[in-house]
DNA sequence: CATGAATGAGATTTCATTCAT
DNA sequence: AATGAATGAAATCTCATTCAT
């Protein structure tokens, strides 16, 4: 009937406007990094990107949608170096280890992203279910062909892929984001031995 | 990054006002669940603990000091569980599967714990690390001590507790956070094998 | 289940409180009167009852909600301004004729409920309606009771309330709001000599 | 009050522009119908038109001006209506009686004319007044020849307009406004035989 | 003529904290 | 010990208006 709503927050149309939009995501990163999603304000947003607050509100309806938006994207950068990184690699054991280096360097490269995703927890739930099965679909599935294949011990894929992300996170907090930097190699070197020693063995009972 | 008040906050003295707190400690614990840290007030909290909003001015300095506390008592809480459930294990893969179990059973009935410590890395970032330094270096202790032994392969002791944290972790995130349930058995001797896996197989190498 | 919803702006316990809720109703009725509602802002509000911006929000939990308050209250005192001006009177013509001057001079004592009034059918168009319902029905039974005695001509009571409050509050708008005084008396006389005319006058049919 | 911008608003000169400026007017009437003036947004009137924002300001300084020059011409399009009206009627009654129902029939074709008169009150009161002052004036012309012809009671003509109006204004929101119709044919009589009795009726007195 | 991105002042609302009782 | 009224800083969000294209 009558048409109601805001005018659409709208894509930019034009060029100035995409530049503008992406200037406000790369504030956002840095700022929802530094402070928190909560304790972040718009206003910090748009003084990082330069732009008056206003502007804020022509490209996004909320701090929320800014943040969804920012975690969608990071997840997908993600998911793209560790594509990149495991392609071509014919073991299970070598994707492993090379994803867990490719997720570390990119920890590193990104440590607002590490950040960013522990907050979407409160932020936005669903979002931030969806991107942890997201990972840990991907992850199931290389493992079940593996599994299929007799490369690795019968565990339940899913599992291991919540198990595998909990280590890599966990080291990646401890390395990562407290220390600035990747685990020394000889470190490193033992959770490749934990875990290739977690999916090759078999023998399950007490 | 602590305020701290003039007013001298105290302990209280009488049972009356043991009680007052331990009312404003239990309700701070269900709002800090629910809402989150910064959108938790103290409105919220003195309203769930059914006392007046002044009050709670009469034993916590500001809004971090209580959620603090909270985070102390419940870690405190927490290493009491599992230290009775491995008392006088005598295997360390004992210790894990049964200290496993108890981390799970324990973040079950205490779902806000989950979130509060979640969010302790955005609200007192010091304190959260401690929280995971002082379970790491209990976890690495007992590691060391059984590497030393020869009962486990011969991993750094702190990467592997934070590795074991890590799974921990995730495993509760995927099973009791957000299924409100422990996982089926048979996933659960999926994570003990897994466990097992790692720690025992020696030989490194690729 | 879980509690939600902010702590109910309450109805105040104390007498400071209760001094400041009026001290608040108060200033909203002169802000209201001068600005309109809509350019009128709580700041605005709580500047003119010299109270805190923020105390506003300890009574109401927004601006229409206190317009809606001074909206019933200024009726009710409308009303019985009413009551008392016809109180004993006996013929339905006298009653109109004191009720038509006790009006006058009502709004003339409160010229920000002229305003007050005219505006909310913007604010909150059910409250507007029924201020308007019920003093129309007021009026309705009184003429009904007239028309039933053979005292005023068959006409629909309903009907005649709605021409009687439009003849009232035009000529109310004419001379009080616009010249800030009663009409003089030569012209009251006129008015009433056309609502006597009106009434009276049987005759129907063209 | 009213802003002046230093551009040069221009009439339009091209046939498109006419157009343009036409399509903004009427989204206008129809944007201040439903949402009032301030909550009116600009945006929300360039988009019931269907054109840019920026647009707007190519025709109208500002939103004052749309909303007076709304307000003038829909007052044009009454008096024009009730001219027609009544034009060749001989009797002062006849052309009340005619008055009131093309009236009502105008108020019902343009609702939001209702609403858009009973908001420039609080808008641009100037101009609020000139309306009902115009209308007023018309009014006590036609009365004052009447009175001066015997033709109705010797009562001052610009308090019988004043009367008149708010008659068929009161009327008018009982039946268009709020029920979307012209009153029943009874009750419209009862309107016209009071109106006949109170401009009849000459015998003052109590 | 027409566009739509950009601005920033101003409004509402929340809430940790203080304080008088 | 307990209360709850009062405060005001800070945050979000809206929108009339300008301006470069």
């Amino acid at each position: 009937m009558v048409r109601r709503g805001k005018a659409a927050v709208h894509e930019p149309t034009t060029a100035r406007g995409q530049r503008t939009r992406q200037k406000l995501l790369d504030g956002a990163e840095e700022i929802f990094g530094e402070e928190g999603f909560e304790r972040a304000s718009i206003a910090a947003i748009t003084g990082r990107a330069e732009v008056a607050l206003g502007t804020f509100y022509v490209y996004f309806p909320n701090k929320q949608a800014i943040f969804s938006e920012l975690l969608i994207e990071l997840g997908r950068a993600l998911r793209r170096r560790l594509a990149e990184a495991t392609r071509g690699l014919d073991t299970r054991l070598a994707v492993e280890e090379a994803g867990c280096l490719a997720f570390l360097e990119f920890v590193q490269s990104h440590k607002n992203f590490y950040r960013i995703v522990r907050q979407a927890e409160f932020v936005d739930e669903a979002l931030y279910r969806s991107y942890y099965q997201g990972l840990a679909k991907s992850y199931a599935e290389g493992l079940a062909a593996a599994v299929e294949g007799d490369e690795i011990a019968d565990l339940d894929p899913e599992t291991v892929a919540y198990m595998l992300m909990g280590i890599f996170d966990f080291i990646g907090m401890r390395w990562v984001l407290w220390e600035g930097q990747l685990p020394p190699e000889k470190l490193l070197q033992d959770v490749f031995r934990f875990i290739r020693g977690g999916l090759l063995r078999a023998p399950g009972g007490r």
